[in-house]
DNA sequence: GTATTACCTAGGAAAATACTGGGTAAATCC
DNA sequence: GGATTTACCCAGTATTTTCCTAGGTAATAC
């Protein structure tokens, strides 16, 4: 599995807002109770999505979250990057301590290489615009 | 992450046969060493390659396992689904009680389909006889 | 018959995932 | 200015998956 329901449930946000237009706030309640996501865990999703300026979020009454870009300046690999925290396919190819540490000789590098750049165009290549339009992408 | 180090160690073990050529029986505990692969961990695998035809075991001195085909006859994608069960990126487009309900009217479903026929095309147009031509791949 | 190998069943530690609880702060409405 | 409605914050927990271990049995070679 490359993508959990982290990652998912932003991306059914993000359209779910694009869908509302640019202008209302929509209430996390309202988000949550017609995608049928928990309310709590939708809640530290938006968080991150807010904090990394995604969605501006306003409190009170009439408040909630709305997009602050039109939907095609929203790419899925920024989304899911931001939610999932990568979208490596394999733990040996990212950075940091799960990196392979045989990864000079090992011959199914270039591999997992290769498969990661392909996965990074994919989503790099559609934007929420492009989910709007039925069927398209 | 889509692989796990299950998949991740059968596809090297079968690298590691291809070497060795399709004659001599090669035993668990080299390939383990040779791998830096928990021997152990690494038994439950080779069963599963073994149950499935993919090499030939061998028991008592001199045995072990061995590939039944050239390196050209397994494709990537044919060892990650047995060992790995699966290669859906998102657990939504599987079938079975994972799957989402809802995905009649999902706007991200096509996506997610769209990605597991391009992984899937990845790899089962990748053999083990293409990881051992370096930096082919 | 002893050594060497694969095979089998059962579990268990660690990590990641998905979710919950209980509060605080900001904005609106009356 | 108090009640209501919203986002925000911190902490914890149940579930699932992943990775690995323990301890045996069966087959084969010498």
């Amino acid at each position: 599995m490359i993508v959990s329901t982290k990652g998912r449930y932003a991306l059914r946000v993000m359209v779910h807002l694009a869908q509302q237009g640019q202008e209302d706030y929509v209430p996390l309640k309202e988000i949550a109770e017609n995608e049928h996501i928990s309310q709590k865990y939708l809640e530290s999703i938006m968080t991150v999505l807010s904090k990394a300026g995604f969605v501006d979020a306003l409190h009170g009454k009439g408040g909630g979250y709305r997009l602050n870009r039109s939907p095609d300046g929203y790419t899925i690999g920024a989304i899911l990057k931001l939610t999932e925290g990568s979208l490596a396919a394999v733990s040996c190819t990212s950075q940091g301590p799960a990196a392979c540490q045989r990864s000079q000789c090992c011959q199914t590098k270039p591999m997992w290489d290769k498969l990661d750049r392909m996965i990074d165009e994919f989503f790099e290549g559609i934007t929420i615009a492009d989910l709007l339009k039925e069927g398209q992408v």
